[in-house]
DNA sequence: GCAAAAATTGAACATCGTTCATTAATTTTT
DNA sequence: AAAAATTAATGAACGATGTTCAATTTTTGC
């Protein structure tokens, strides 16, 4: 078979990356393969390569999506309260959340790789830093005298505490007890950052 | 060729893994292959099948090994302090050393993995709620009146936020400024959840 | 309708993890 | 000391993987 046209070049390209975010979000990342994304969207594994550079390339743009979604679920369930530190902590049930909904899509966002293409990273820091500005936004208003190296500081250190959960939580093993639930941690580490944040 | 026995069974399986654990160092577990592990030990790959179930199997061995050396590292670098609050900032800033000096095999200890035998991860268990005893350790001197339930809590709020923060900054792509150093994000961190804590 | 361009294929390649019958060395038995 | 049994290690093979690319077919522009 030769030239079939049924879809563009963009709708190809975004044929294969949620066929390809199906797969992952039911197998895991490291068991889907070219020849599964390819039958999944009715094409041979060569096409594959003529829209994408890579496998890699394409899980890239597959976080691409997941980190969008992400954001926008933290952004809702913020925008829902209108207390910072409500607000910051609905931020962190959300992202933990996400997490535990979403394990292996959450796996393949944060598992580190060289990147091959250029445009992919340059769209997930563009979405990584709207994540980073909807904390710094509460956390402004929680210290209006808070410096900007300190709002950022600060920003990075809570959401590192809040990703380290979900991390943690994901590593089955890590799990000795199960008393500790998601929440808990997360009021625990919240509550105590933001109460010293306040009276700095 | 046949039988050899230069080594007893152990030693076999500890140059396995002592091996694995070099070639992950230098190129990351995901280029380390089966023959080439068999290589570096002047065995054949179906050896390792002899001795170990999996490459998976292999790489949990090599993940106890690290985690002994993490907590050993971490220990160390907390017993040259007397204050408590010292203690657990130096724990955390051992424990970002340890993930940015290892990077490969930090990525591969936190890398989720269903796993095939089941004596590695009871191994691993322990060494991890030895980190975790390091912790709440210090917690309970800092408050004495804390319940074992709120220690327990918040060693692991501690854990994920120190976790958290090694994580994120192995994902080069999640650090678009680099004006702020590990230590800084873990001084934020740790200060502002242990002052809490202390007053609680 | 025809030539040029573009899209898709499918066969091929090297490499991967893993298995297992075969072989060689060592122990054990006689 | 020879034969038998056991163990260690091999290496060839299997199926599956990511990726490439010449060949083929369809569409497009003239």
């Amino acid at each position: 078979m030769g030239r079939r046209s049924d879809h563009s070049r963009e709708e190809l390209q975004s044929l294969i990356v949620e066929a390809t975010l199906d797969l992952v979000k039911e197998h895991g990342a490291e068991k889907v393969t070219a020849r599964q994304i390819a039958q999944a969207v009715g094409y041979t594994p060569g096409t594959l390569y003529s829209v994408f550079i890579n496998l890699q390339d394409i899980f890239l743009h597959v976080n691409e999506l997941g980190l969008s979604t992400l954001f926008e679920q933290c952004a809702k369930a913020m925008s829902a309260q209108t207390e910072p530190f409500a607000a910051i902590r609905s931020l962190g049930i959300a992202y933990l959340e996400f997490a535990t909904n979403n394990t292996h899509q959450f796996d393949l966002m944060f598992a580190r790789a060289d990147s091959p293409s250029e445009e992919a990273p340059a769209a997930i820091q563009t979405r990584i830093r709207s994540m980073f500005d909807l904390i710094e936004e509460q956390l402004r208003i929680l210290n209006p005298d808070a410096t900007t190296a300190q709002v950022k500081l600060g920003a990075r250190a809570l959401w590192s505490g809040v990703h380290g959960t979900a991390t943690l939580r994901l590593s089955d093993q890590l799990y000795l007890d199960r008393s500790s639930s998601d929440s808990d941690v997360v009021d625990m580490l919240v509550n105590n950052f933001l109460r010293s944040w306040q009276h700095r």
